[in-house]
DNA sequence: TATTGTTATACTCTATAACTATA
DNA sequence: TATAGTTATAGAGTATAACAATA
């Protein structure tokens, strides 16, 4: 049974974007192993690093992680020295999160040991394209992050009937 | 204590990578359940509608998932008659995988619902750089992908200590 | 009473090992 | 003997619920 070409479908990057970030993050891994990170704790310190002292909420919801997952994740980073949590002035109950300057300093060191995966799984794309892509993300992720991290997320708006 | 700039860092797509596709998933997950599909659902079916039919091993080395894993997946996509099993003519220990009409309808419905998801996940690009980034990631994943699903996928090489 | 962070725990996902059938 | 697919299962990851401190 062949597969009729059906009418040209409008393509999504959403299933692209998955199965390049699990490639990614599968060689990142053993990369990191050195560096007693894994992919999630480079993806936080990232945040940190663009984005000052935040809370776990914030950074949760950021991360769009559950905020349970964000203390351990923490704890880990806190016990290298990479992050630094300490109680708001203004509010007793929160932790205002930094990263550390060892941290931007290991954060550094991680994303160089990370060239040889990174160009392994960008192979097809010259330079000048790696480039592109990484603006592109770097844009999508800041541009919302920043929004995203001051107030709770509100649900996204329901599914349009036309497309 | 503040953040020394440190040197500038040559910074890696992987942790934005990471980033942008959960932000993505989670929005899909909720998309598609009408559906009776998960996002993993959907890069497989998009990697079937790319290469033909290729058997369960080259799927899971392409997908980068583990085989016993792909069982699974395919026995919900093949229950709902989005894929078909048939064994090769030449190697009878082998499933040819391959998705039907059906299946690529459904596929194409799918990411036509996802729009909403990928506006909102995508909402700091404009049009021209969302279609950038849609063809940099689909260069780089068909790109690499055929290679690798012909292949066993061969062990990255080792990281090199320069930088 | 509501919120931040935390712990305990149940649920889901992923990978390892063993089995069947083909080669 | 080795490989494709499958099953069973243990380990890792993620979310839900209850609690302590603070607002």
């Amino acid at each position: 049974m062949s597969v009729q070409p059906v009418e040209p479908a409008e393509h999504r990057a959403g299933p692209m974007l998955d199965h390049l970030a699990r490639r990614m993050r599968l060689r990142a891994e053993s990369v990191l192993t050195p560096f007693a990170l894994r992919p999630r704790h480079l993806v936080a310190l990232t945040v940190l690093r663009a984005e000052g002292g935040i809370s776990q909420q914030a950074l949760a919801s950021t991360l769009e992680m559950d905020a349970t997952n964000i203390v351990g994740l923490l704890n880990h980073l806190e016990a290298g020295g990479l992050i630094e949590r300490r109680r708001s002035a203004t509010d007793r109950r929160r932790h205002v999160v930094e990263i550390t300057d060892t941290g931007a300093k290991r954060l550094n060191e991680a994303e160089c040991a990370l060239k040889n995966a990174e160009d392994e799984v960008l192979a097809a794309l010259d330079p000048t394209e790696r480039e592109s892509l990484y603006e592109l993300l770097r844009r999508a992720t800041t541009g919302t992050a920043a929004t995203c991290s001051e107030m709770i997320c509100p649900e996204p708006p329901l599914a349009n009937e036309s497309c």
